[in-house]
RNA sequence: GGGUAUUUAGCUCAGCUGGUUUAGAGCACUACCUUGACAGGGUAGGGGUCACAGGUUCGAAUCCUGUAAUACCCA
């Protein structure tokens, strides 16, 4: 034979991917004729290489959109990047330093140039990457969300939203990262358990000489921005302090007592150092009673001139110097050990700093309700259900969402400000200048700077499902969308990974709706966490991700696809175990030697042979009742189920028993008649293994029969299941089964593979014939009948069939299952594990007889339970009471 | 601290409306098979008190309560 016994994908997938891209099968337009199914890409990151989280999102991606587009849809994967400002202009700022360039030498304009030739450089290599894993997305609509229509939308967003009333500017404690200078929306913070201390310092109280109160606190760098001491009005301990003030220790500054039901009386001492400035908590309770904000911090986290002491210090350095003095001095009463959670920075890992500072802010509150209502109405879907509870959480308290950024990398925000402070938010300076005229008109246009901020990259990524089509459409007297984007909107599913639930998912229903008023989207898929067998997440700071390239290289995209798929339902984390991938080229490589035998055979025209009928017959009805299923489980999202059933579809139904049967003996013809069958079988499991496995169902595709240059295997009708005629109200999958006599053949099955177990308990060589006589019921009669030659062929066996019992010569093993019985010859051979066997097996019926009869003799259950149940009871325990009478028989034989 | 989930075979998971022979699959494991498609294979086999404790019910892996462990989200 001159196929190779072994598939070798590496020779067919680029080829493919190439011919696909030549014939534009991935390219799609509006058409009327045609029902949409559109995809969005999750935009990766630019700065980013594929990982296994990639891998398995864009793997389920693609198995959609191949599926859809097969099955006649309009079907529509659009790609592209988003422009990451944080960790690109982190990228972009480390390479300038390896020249040694510094970010703040060279000003905007040039670090900009420098970014965008970073980009161009590095920004496309996950997009190529997808390319090898076989992703058919419509690369002539590639996007960037920094591609100036894209950007020209965030813009014009910011203006509209401006002008409604959303957008604001605000002082507003932000999460402020001291290393990248920059704050951080809630969403980048992540909080860890930090061991610290407690340190107690007591501040004199002012006018009472000797007399103290004690404050516990894990920041004393912090003492020089007090405003107050707060105490709790009921706190007993404290009542003389009413009214009095305090010196704050080592700057020996003078602010007053408060009293606020807010602070808890058996934390601490009881007693708060109120700062404003650098606390949360403490700026709402400073507003609250009116006290001073005094910030002491510059922005890289040093101490400031208010701070008067330690001026320049780096906060951590301080709050050791500071704490070293308050004892020498005699402040501290005691330092204990504690442990706090502390927020870092999510890119730069730097301790975060409550920070107050004039921010640009959306306003969430009413913009969301849409959003919250149409997730919750199943309006959108999102699969798993149960996330649903976490998003009402989430948008029922959402906070304002800070979309300022102290960066380059990004959109600038459209504000411009007069010297004298006042701003305008305008689309241009032109534009910015003539509003300002209107009410001032003592500056020149260049008097006007622009905000120096750029906006956070989810306020581009929101509008993803709707730019990608039409950029155009938002704000005021804006068209109202383009051919694209009244086809493809809104798009059908949106899958995602569920830590990006809020950052984006949330966001852009947000704007589906502001802009044009529908969902962007009717499903939301939440993929799990792709992590190591450990349970550990992949990472690259911990090492435990294979590289998904050496992964296709090693076992083929298919297999990789299959292998990521074999694991990984819905919202549940895929603990990932390269033997998954084996598993998958391994399946690739059956597929490709079923492919071998039928491929080998000759063909003649003779007459077909009864069993290969039966067989075809057989496989057909399984074929389709496997079709319904499968379409049950894609409709509900439930990929790995939909593969594992084709996967059983092929290798065990396809090749491990309809192959067995129709295959002629060695160097023997196969008649037409089934062999073109067979094929067509082939071309429909071919089918429906396309959409995991688009390399190689294009390759046999093509090898089985001669092709024009368009019939590909990507573009075939989806294969339909088929519904029967009677019971059309009744589910699809019960009606095939019951219109076939699937349940005999499933006992056909097994009697078959208890005569294999007897052999190999008998120790029959190969050419040895195993003599069966089976007895079927009237009703099976038939079945078993005209399975005759097809149990003998299988089980190596020459067998009698009759429907009513008969008077055997000789010894047998049984086996009875309610219906038919199965009598093997025995041969002399060593009979004890035989024996046990039996015995085990008796003793199991009858432990199974003794619970089906306690139940039977509970009146509570003969008078409650359903008819039905009562009549399925009594018929298992006629069945046990037969299995064991049948086993204890051929126990006296032996 | 608050919330949401999860816990079924050695591993990864199904088990969808409580009853379809005292729990299924894939992988791993064991035995046998150099069988003319495939050893990346075949045939057969072993393996589970459904986390624990209560409860509801004629009947619970499935529903309820509590406990424990784990994970994620939020503060």
């Amino acid at each position: 034979m001159a196929l190779a016994t072994k598939y070798n994908p590496a020779e067919v997938e680029d080829k493919w991917y190439q011919y696909w891209m030549e014939h534009r099968f991935f390219h799609s337009e509006p058409n009327p004729n045609k029902e949409p199914y559109t995809i969005v890409i999750p935009p990766p990151n630019v700065t980013g290489v594929l990982h296994m989280g990639h891998m398995l999102n864009n793997t389920i991606q693609d198995v959609l959109i191949r599926k859809a587009r097969m099955e006649g849809k309009e079907a529509c994967w659009v790609p592209g990047t988003d422009h990451a400002s944080i960790a690109t202009e982190a990228r972009v700022v480390a390479m300038l330093k390896e020249r040694g360039i510094k970010k703040s030498d060279i000003g905007r304009e040039e670090f900009l140039k420098y970014a965008w030739e970073w980009k161009e450089k590095y920004g496309g290599i996950i997009l190529e990457q997808l390319k090898k894993l076989g992703a058919s997305c419509d690369w002539e609509r590639t996007r960037f969300t920094m591609d100036p229509p894209m950007t020209e939308a965030v813009i014009d967003v910011f203006i509209d939203l401006y002008k409604k009333g959303y957008i604001y500017r605000g002082m507003r404690m932000v999460n402020w990262d001291p290393v990248g200078k920059t704050a951080l929306s809630d969403d980048e913070v992540n909080y860890k358990d930090v061991n610290s201390k407690l340190y107690y310092i007591q501040y004199p109280i002012e006018g009472s000489a000797g007399e103290f109160v004690t404050i516990a606190t894990v920041r004393p760098e912090t003492i020089m921005a007090d405003a107050a001491v707060c105490i709790n009005p009921n706190d007993e301990r404290y009542r003389h302090l009413k009214g009095k003030r305090v010196l704050i220790p080592l700057i020996n500054k003078s602010i007053p007592i408060i009293e606020d039901e807010y602070v808890t009386m058996d934390f601490g001492t009881g007693c708060l150092k109120v700062t404003p400035a650098h606390d949360t908590n403490d700026y709402a309770l400073g507003q609250k009673h009116g006290l001073e904000v005094i910030d002491i911090l510059n922005e890289d986290g040093t101490l400031n001139q208010l701070a008067q002491i330690y001026v320049g210090e780096d906060r951590f350095i301080a709050r050791k110097k500071i704490g070293k003095e308050l004892e020498e001095k005699g402040f501290l009463a005691k330092v204990e050990d504690y442990k706090s959670n502390v927020g870092h920075s999510e890119r730069t890992d730097a301790v975060i700093e409550p920070r107050l500072s004039l921010q640009w802010f959306v306003s969430m509150k009413e913009i969301t309700k849409p959003a919250l209502e149409n997730v919750m109405n199943d309006n959108i879907q999102l699969i798993p259900p149960k996330f649903k509870n976490t998003y009402k959480h989430w948008m029922e308290n959402v906070r304002d969402w800070c979309i300022s950024r102290q960066l380059w990398w990004g959109q600038r925000i459209p504000a411009w400000y007069a010297p004298d402070g006042t701003f305008i938010v305008a689309k241009t300076r032109e534009e910015a200048f003539a509003q300002l005229s209107k009410v001032n008109s003592q500056w020149t246009s260049d008097d006007l700077k622009q905000d120096e901020d750029v906006l956070d990259t989810w306020f581009s990524s929101w509008l993803w499902p709707i730019s990608v089509f039409d950029p155009t459409i938002f704000g005021e007297g804006k068209n109202k969308g383009n051919a694209d984007l009244n086809y493809y909107y809104p798009t059908n599913d949106l899958i995602t990974a569920p830590e990006i639930l809020f950052f984006w998912v949330a966001r852009m229903i947000i704007a589906g709706y502001e802009y044009l008023g529908t969902m962007p989207f009717k499903n939301v898929y939440l993929t799990g966490i792709v992590r190591d067998k450990q349970g550990r997440k992949m990472s690259k700071s911990l090492g435990n991700s294979p590289d998904p390239l050496e992964l296709m290289k090693t076992y083929g995209a298919d297999g990789v696809r299959t292998g990521m798929l074999f694991s990984s339902p819905a919202g549940n984390d895929l603990l990932f175990d390269e033997k998954l991938c084996e598993q998958g080229r391994n399946f690739s490589n059956k597929i490709w030697n079923a492919f071998r035998l039928v491929k080998g055979w000759e063909v003649v025209k003779m007459e077909q042979p009864q069993e290969n009928k039966v067989a075809i017959e057989w496989f057909d009805a399984k074929l389709h009742e496997s079709l319904a299923e499968l379409e049950d489980h894609f409709s509900k999202f439930r990929i790995s189920d939909a593969l594992h059933t084709t996967y059983k579809l092929v290798w065990t139904d396809f090749c491990a028993w309809y192959l067995e049967i129709i295959k002629p003996e060695f160097e023997k013809p196969i008649d037409s008649a089934t062999y073109e069958k067979t094929v067509y079988f082939f071309e429909e499991l071919l089918k429906v293994l396309h959409p995991f496995m688009p390399f190689i169902t294009e390759e046999l595709w093509h090898e089985l029969k001669e092709r024009k240059e368009t019939e590909c295997i990507i573009v075939e009708a989806w294969p339909k299941a088929k519904a029967s005629d009677k019971n059309q109200n009744s589910d699809p999958i019960e009606q095939i089964s019951a219109s076939f006599e699937s349940q005999h053949i499933e006992k056909i099955m097994n009697g078959i593979m208890f005569i294999r177990k007897i052999r190999q308990k008998n120790g029959l060589k190969n050419t040895e014939l195993a003599k069966v006589h089976v007895t079927g019921s009237k009703i099976e009669f038939p079945a078993l009948d005209k399975w005759k030659t097809i149990i003998e062929k299988l089980s190596t066996s020459k067998v009698s069939v009759t429907s009513e019992p008969v008077k055997l010569n000789g010894t047998y093993y049984s086996e009875f299952d309610g219906s038919m019985q199965w009598d093997v010859e025995k041969i002399d051979q060593d009979k004890t594990e035989l024996i046990n066997q039996i015995k085990k097996d008796i003793e199991y019926q009858k432990g199974f007889l003794t619970s089906v009869e306690k139940k039977l003799s509970n009146e509570k259950f003969v008078s409650s339970a359903p008819p039905q149940v009562i009549d399925n009871e009594r018929k298992k325990k006629a069945d046990a009471e037969a299995k064991i009478k049948s086993l204890e028989e051929s126990l006296k034989g032996l």
